[in-house]
DNA sequence: CGAAGCCATGAATCGTGATTCACTTCTTCG
DNA sequence: CGAAGAAGTGAATCACGATTCATGGCTTCG
């Protein structure tokens, strides 16, 4: 039995693998998905365009894996900025809000990309648990200012999916070309946002 | 020079192109954009496939057109609604939330494909135009709330672009389909979180 | 070294759905 | 009525990009 794998073509394999996700996400960077047919992506990634098909079934199993990448690293930064239980929880949604607002304006054409650009729709599924994943964790925190009484009583599910469409909106929705303000202003007029939007126990109102 | 268009022709010529427009819509409503092939709509229709072509130079323009007429309806819808400039800004908004919502709930396949559904980038272009309108409506009624004094100064357009993200995303986005609560509930949840966003001066606080 | 596979290649194939067009049908008016 | 021109038809064509696959190059190990 003469070829086996060893550790060294499993890492070039890996390594190559892995060319291929972040060619996938520069080129998404770059000119949206739109530019990123699997011919672009390989021609990046410096191989050929059947390669890809060794590494992945089909484009759609590309890009999932490539918005999941995305995400995780995105959810990460939102934890770990956002996610320290002992603070109370309008500060952290704040601090989300933020932190949310930054990576987009750094980064507008990936947010976009993740966001809201047309995708097809197996890609799109991924999307969709991307937002799902902003969603569970604001509502986390949410969740956690109502039972401790530092929130009034709230649909926690409905208002955090409310909070990332806002941001989102805001920050890549038919506005975000060209920013007439500073992005610190838009940040500011954003955390603001949420803040209102999430308003102490005494300031309820009942309409 | 024997044929020469009458009123009777043109007449029916307008019929048939309205009837493409209109199936084009329902075709929308019931199995969204990736159903709204060309050929289906020419079926419900009850024309051929090559008659479209007759009216509208390309399935682009053909959709463009038909988000056209569906965010004028839609639009008008609000105008009646909230557009009455004597009430006060903070309850035309909660009266404009709550069409939002009871409109995007009672057709929701048509809402999402109007707000979110991945469609080709020149369909898209009509979309932005489509929620563009809807914020410059909300922000309409913000900056007179804030002319007046009615509202606290904030950025009209940034604020109205939120609470149209979060309308929508908390409409059809990742959260929508087999709804928990009532609609009812969610309703309101949506109208109390538009109003906390909105403070009313006295309760601004500055973070 | 050489057999046995894996891996990479990229031009050719394939599928899908928009678009075309030669033809038919309808309408107008001298 | 019949010519002139418009609208309608739908099968055939076309465009485009994902996917395949026959081929050639590498690695491994007896």
């Amino acid at each position: 039995m003469p070829y086996r794998p060893t550790p060294k073509t499993e890492a070039r394999r890996a390594a190559t693998r892995e060319r291929i996700v972040t060619a996938a996400l520069d080129q998404l960077a770059d000119g949206g998905y739109a530019s990123a047919s699997v011919q672009a992506i390989a021609a990046r990634a410096h191989i050929a365009t059947g390669t890809v098909y060794r590494h992945f079934p089909s484009k759609s199993d590309l890009f999932a894996e490539a918005f999941r990448r995305a995400s995780a690293r995105e959810l990460e930064v939102m934890t770990d900025t956002a996610g320290h239980d002992e603070r109370p929880a309008r500060e952290r949604i704040a601090q989300g809000a933020e932190t949310f607002a930054r990576r987009a304006l750094a980064e507008p054409t990936r947010a976009y990309a993740l966001l809201a650009e047309p995708v097809d729709p197996a890609v799109d599924a991924e999307r969709l648990i991307f937002r799902r994943a902003y969603r569970d964790l604001f509502a986390h925190t949410i969740q956690q200012g109502v039972d401790t009484g530092e929130l009034p009583p709230q649909d926690a599910q409905t208002v955090a999916a409310a909070l990332v469409g806002a941001l989102g909106e805001a920050l890549v929705g038919p506005l975000s070309p060209g920013q007439r303000g500073s992005h610190e202003a838009l940040i500011a007029t954003l955390v603001q946002f949420c803040l209102n939007a999430i308003p102490e126990p005494a300031r309820a109102e009942v309409a």
